[in-house]
Parts: structure tokens; sequence; C-alpha cells
DNA sequence: ACAAAAGTGTTTATATTACACCCATGC
DNA sequence: GCATGGGTGTAATATAAACACTTTTGT
């Protein structure tokens, strides 16, 4: 127990509150996971999900979005609550209740950066993970059930890709997800169905066969995953 | 601030952290939410959703369903976590994260008795809902769309019915939930393919009408619903 | 015999699946 | 001209939606 500074006091035992991010990515048609090594104990040395204490005056997805950036060097765009874990134990040092936040990015153009807490950052494949710390393993299993679920019903997939993507691209975030292979032109139905994704124009050439259309989220769409986003 | 015996500290401050409980059940074919009258400040005469401190060695969803017992005097079956609610200011006195649970029982067979906080407790009808303390109509709003989702997606609606009920009365908490009217034949198709309820042998006579077929949760079904409970 | 809700099948429309070939480019 | 992934339609099947009459009881 530190025994400098002890500023707070409360009549009753307060516990902790964290956050802890599923960063999830897709790279080569992988399924990838955003982890750090942990540099303190408990757990040192073994992998965990990024995250880390709420600041008493900032909301949950703030402090999500901050924690992320600090430990991983990461800018977040889709995010979403996946729930709170508070099992007595989960932690050994104290009791900390921690809110879990699932969200997707694309995998090109990201600089990790550990930050100050974690030894290491590196992307994992989902199949197999390592062992985790604390009780990462179930966060992530209840962030992976929420994914495939949304991915049936909507079209998030283009959250794992840059601003111009082919549907190609598309099918195969899909299928490094759900694991298991699509058929193109059934994919294809299904997507313009939705009405979300528009063509750019714009060909992506350079490639030994015939080039790709370009496609982006539609403005209509746009507008509503901003609205889905986050929920405090 | 209090003065007398402040005997846990901390070197940062540390927020507190409750669980809410957002009951629904169905009375004469309405929708209806438990709610409480404040006994206190902040919000004193409002109401509110029961819900109280989670205690340092019990799991969110053990708080949740203590604080209902202790606030209101109801037993819960089917509780589900909603979501982590934390918006800094959401409650004037401190930081307060809470955790929201959502739960469904029959209309019958209950006795409500206020307990030591509340003044007060009452069935109100969903829609429409008193002005409601804190941020509790989100957390009522999230609470109400998971419901309707898991209600089109599985059969959760026996969960507001005793054990023995009509297929008429099942369809009549669907109705109620979803706000519009079903198809008689196809809604008993839909029941009889998930294959989660069965018939007893039994009938609900009494009427001046034709009696109906009373049914019961499948064993199989039972088993499963058992196991989708508690998400920590 | 009448009122009141219980129970029961068929037809139509819609959504999902399975499946194979030509096209445009780089080398 | 050949290798490589890009792009496109149709038929079969499964799922969901619309719809009306007979049955059983209590009074």
């Amino acid at each position: 127990m530190s025994t400098k500074k002890a500023a707070y006091t409360y009549e009753y035992p307060h516990p902790s509150v964290t956050v802890d991010m599923v960063i999830f990515t897709v790279r080569e048609r992988r399924l990838e996971l955003l982890l750090i090594e942990r540099g303190g104990e408990p757990f040192k040395g073994s992998w965990a999900l990024p995250g880390g204490f709420v600041r008493m005056d900032e909301d949950l997805s703030d402090a999500a979005v901050r924690e992320l950036q600090e430990e991983t060097g990461i800018t977040v765009r889709y995010l979403r609550q996946v729930g709170a874990f508070g099992r007595p134990g989960r932690d050994p040092r104290e009791r900390v209740i921690s809110v879990a936040f699932g969200a997707i990015i694309p995998s090109t153009g990201l600089t990790l950066a550990a930050g100050t807490d974690a030894a290491n950052v590196r992307w994992w494949p989902f199949d197999p993970l390592p062992p985790l710390a604390f009780d990462h393993g179930e966060i992530v299993k209840a962030a992976h059930d929420h994914i495939v679920d949304q991915l049936s019903r909507s079209l998030i997939a283009f959250q794992f890709l840059p601003a111009e993507f082919t549907l190609t691209e598309l099918q195969q975030v899909h299928e490094a997800i759900q694991g298991g292979e699509l058929d193109k032109r059934n994919f294809r139905k299904w997507i313009a169905s939705l009405d979300t994704v528009e063509p750019t124009g714009r060909k992506r050439g350079g490639e030994q066969h015939r080039p790709a259309e370009l496609y982006r989220l539609s403005k209509a769409a746009a507008r509503l995953s901003r609205t889905e986003s986050g929920r405090t």
C-alpha cells in the first residue's frame, strides 16, 4: 500500500472503474486483435487488452478513446460498448469494474506505439490468441460475439477498410470474421440491397487483372453509423 | 461532506458503482415498468429505477438481484445486462457509474413492498412513463430496445408469464411489447418452429368459450434459457 | 341457440441459395 | 495470348405474409 498522499477518503469502500478496448482489424484476410504486453504487475509479461482508469470528469467512451491513444498510439472511429465486467477477484489487487468497448479499424497506415504502461503492442491473430491476463479472454469472446452478430445484420465491415475499397475487399472482411466462404454474387446482391455503399467512379488499377471499382460509404449510411457509435 | 468515520482512503478519486434494474411486466395486455418513488434527495419525490450500490464482494448481477429484493420485495428470474452508463454529471452528488440490468417477470402473484430507500413502489405503463430521475429515461430506452430485439429473435416472452400459459397469452405479450397486432396462425407456426414450448395436456376452463390448451417451457429450452441469463 | 375465444391450412410473395461464364488488365 | 481476379443473371428452394372458417365451451 502506498502511504504518500492518500487524498481521497470515503465512508464506504469504492471500486475502481476501468475501460478495456477490444480492437479488431483484418490483415491479409485474417481477423486480428490489438494486445499490449503488460509492463507491470500483476500479469507482468502477459498479453492483455489495452485499457486503463476512467477519470472522474470524462465519459466512459472518452476514456476508452484516450486510453487507447495513450497506450497504443491509435485513434479510433467506430466504437461500441460490449458490457461491464465486475466479478470480484477478476483483478487480484483490488475490486475493479471494467467497461469493455469494441472497436474496428482499417489495417492500413497505422503506427503502433507502446505507451507508458505497456512493454509492447502488437496485432495478434484472433485464432489462436495467446493466454490473456485477467478475464480478458472472456471479454474478447463477448466482443467477438457482438461483431459477428452485427455483421450479419448490417454493413459494418467497411469500418475495417480505408475510405475507398473494393467489394472484394469488403467480402474478404466478412469471410475473415465469420470464418467461412461467401458466394460473390449473393454477397454483392446483399450489399446492394442494404444501400449503404456507393461507387466512387474511380478504379483500383495497377494489378495484373481487370481493375476493380472503388466504393465508399454512402452519405445516408454515414449519417446513420455516426449515430450508432457511442452509447455511454 | 460527512466527517464521521471516513475509513477508506485512496490516492486517486474513485467513482461509485451502482446497479439499476429495468423490470418489465405485462398486465392487461400493456407493457409496464417497475418504478420507485425516491424517498431522499436528489430527485426526492421523482420516480426512478430501483437500484443501489454494488458491494465490494458481490458480482454485478448479484447486486442487481439483491437490490431489487431489498427495494421492491421482488425476486427475479430472467436477467440481462443492458450496459454501463457513466456520463459525468448524471448524478449531481458525485461520479456514479451505473450498470443497468433488464429483467422480465410475470404479472401474477406479486407483492410489492417499498424498501428503506423508497417512498413508494408501483407499476407504471410503459407509454407514457412519468418523468424519471437521473438519466433513467435513457436507460429505460436502451433496455426496451434490447427486449424488442430479442423478442423478435427468440422466445423470451414466456418470461412474462406464469409457468403454465396459453398461446394467446403469449401472443398478447408480444403484441404489448412490440406495439402491434400479430396474425394468430403465423404466430403459432413460429412458436412451433422454435420448439421451446410444449403442451401440458391441461386446459384453462371456466370461461364462456372453448377452453385453451396450457403450455409450458420445454425442458430443452429451459436448460438453454438458464445459460443465457447473467453476463457479468 | 347464441356469444366468445380457440384452433387449424393453403396460397402467394419475398428472400435466400446454388451455380458458370465472359471481361479487362499486366506481363 | 495467357494468367488473374472482376464482374454479372437465372432457376430452385426456403421463409414469411395474407387470409376465413369450424370447434368447444358457458350462459
